[in-house]
This record gives structure tokens, C-alpha cells and sequence, in this order.
DNA sequence: TTATCAGCCGGACCAACAGTCCGGATTCGA
DNA sequence: TCGAATCCGGACTGTTGGTCCGGCTGATAA
């Protein structure tokens, strides 16, 4: 924090009169990081937006997740942290998401557990499991998308086991 | 720490020199209040234990794990917290379970993806979500007990969708 | 132009907390 | 009994998120 109000040339005091809090910093970085992509899914063209078919819009939005988070590593490992006595899940944006994953669901068909099976599948992207996978594991970019698309499709279409 | 150490009748030294670290002491425990799950695992009775039709051994692992999480909430909250540096991806445990499961899915015919697909189960019961779901959703023991096992199932042997 | 005042800003300060270190107690061997 | 080696306790340190107040600025009125 007091770097970052340096880099800013302000105080300290007025980053924190500003965001609140550590916590609060971060989430604002994150919901403009996320603009672009809130908008594609509220109001865009398919397969992002209304009208596609519900498992393929659920393909769809952990995808384009999966990418922006790729694309902010660190800012998104910083926001998943439990920070503050604040967890990931009573975040105002995850719960959005949540929300929107488990309509999606119920539409497809998997009514009950719908609920659950939403968290479940936002617990694929998460930041720390993408760090470990990239980091530790040396996947590629590519090789994560195409794995964590296939397990999701594995998911929502059944493996036929 | 200081609150143990007090606690513990030992001075603050007296815990690090035995424990390493606070994230030491939270593992140390960890294993403890594991242990006659490894046990269990490793050459307990079925469907825990080696010989089960490697599903069902899966799903019974994950519904072992959830059931000592639920018994250990604060701990298991505290063990994968990342502190320290030190992601719960990257703790002995987690990779021991995590091997073991992937190879359980292996032999399940899951061949491509077990490795992601064991993580995707292992995300299922982290403790922060199970800690939102009891707390935040006000779900019982046995309903989330129910409701992980039903989502578990679904993954491991499709919707049929 | 100058006096007054409200609001905003900066950064010194505080509290909490993981981890270190050294002076002293204890124990073991001679 | 004495000396040395080991172990222990808790005061101390460094870091960091968050607070607070003295002072600056800019607007307004005389």
C-alpha cells in the first residue's frame, strides 16, 4: 500500500480514503479489469452473450474467465485471497457470476445441484490452482484452456461412464 | 502464536524451534487429526481402502476428506489459507491425495485430464467453500454431505447429457 | 487584495503478528 | 562440585494494513 501510493504520488491516506481498504484496491482493479467482459455477457454476440445454449454459454463464460485471469495473475491471486476476513464467496462479483452459472444450469436441466455444480466449476478457475498448474507444472497458456475446457465439458455433458 | 505458545505452557521460541513456522504447526496438526484417514486409505476396509472399483473409491475418499474438514473447520480453513508463501498446491499432503486420486481416475478409464480432473474434485471440498456454504447458505452436515456426494457422482459418472 | 473557513491531503503513527536471538537456566559428564 | 553444552523463554524486530491530525488549498466574502 505504501508503495503503491507513492507510485501514485499521493498518500497513503488518500488511497485508503479512496478504496477503503487493501481489499477494496483490489476489487476495484479487478471489476475495470472485468468491464469488458461483464458487458460481453450481459449485451454481446454469442457465444458470450444471451441466446446461446445454456452448457455452451457456461463453456463459454469459464473460458473467457479462465483467460482474464491468465491475464492477471497476480492481481487475481491477490484477489482471491482471503483478505481482510473477506472470502472469495462473499464477494459481491463472485456472486454475480455464481448466480448466473447456476441459472444457466438449472435451464440446462441440472436442477437440483445446480447451485453447487456452479461453484464447482468457478473452483476450476481459481487463481491459485491456475498458479500451480502454470508455475509448477510448466503447462502452457494453450494446454490449460484445452484441459480445463475438457474437463468442463466433461462436466456439463457426462462422460458417458 | 503467542496465544499457543501461552496456551501451551512454552515460550514463543520453544514453538518455532519445534514447528518451524505457523504454517509447520498447522500442517503438524493437520497430519495428526489425519492420520486414521491415511490409515483407512491405505490398507483399511472397503470402500476406503485398496481392492474398491477405483469410482467408488474416489467418491468415498472425497467424502472422507469432507467429513474431516467438516469436523476441523477452523484448522482446515487455517491449512489452506496461503501463508507463508506456500499455497495448499504446493503441500505434501495435498500431492499425496492428489496422486492418488489421479491415478484411481486413470485406471477409470479417464485417462487424458485425471490429473485436472482430481484437482477439479479436490476443489470440491476446499474449506473456504465449505466454510461459505455452511455459514453463508446455513446448509447442514448432511446436506452438504448429500449434496458434494451427488455432484461428485455426477463428475465421475456423468449426467448423460 | 486579503481574511476566513471548510474540506482535503500527506505521511507520521499505531497495532497486530510472524519470526529471531540472546541471556540465563538446566542438565549431563568428569 | 565444577564446567560445558544444550535448551528454553520471552523481549525484540521488521513488516504491513489501517488511522489520525496538523497543515495546505481553494473558494467565498468583505
Amino acid at each position: 500500500m505504501d508503495d503503491v501510493a507513492t507510485a501514485a504520488g499521493v498518500g497513503k491516506g488518500t488511497l485508503f480514503r479512496a478504496f477503503g481498504s487493501r481489499a477494496g484496491l483490489i476489487q476495484a482493479l479487478w471489476a475495470r479489469r472485468t468491464e469488458p467482459l461483464r458487458h460481453a455477457i450481459e449485451s454481446g454476440p454469442l457465444p458470450l452473450g444471451p441466446g446461446t445454449e445454456p452448457r455452451r454459454r457456461v463453456a463459454a463464460i469459464l473460458d473467457a474467465i479462465l483467460v482474464v485471469k491468465l491475464d492477471n495473475r497476480h492481481l487475481t491471486l491477490a484477489l482471491e485471497e482471503r483478505s481482510g476476513g473477506v472470502s472469495l464467496y462473499e464477494q459481491a462479483q463472485y456472486q454475480l457470476v455464481h448466480q448466473l452459472l447456476s441459472d444457466l444450469l438449472r435451464d440446462a436441466g441440472q436442477g437440483d445441484e445446480s447451485e453447487l455444480l456452479a461453484h464447482l466449476l468457478l473452483a476450476a478457475v481459481r487463481a491459485d490452482l491456475l498458479d500451480h498448474l502454470i508455475g509448477g507444472r510448466g503447462s502452457s497458456r494453450r494446454q490449460l484452456r484445452a484441459g480445463i475446457g475438457a474437463v468442463v465439458d466433461l462436466v456439463l455433458n457426462g462422460s458417458g461412464g
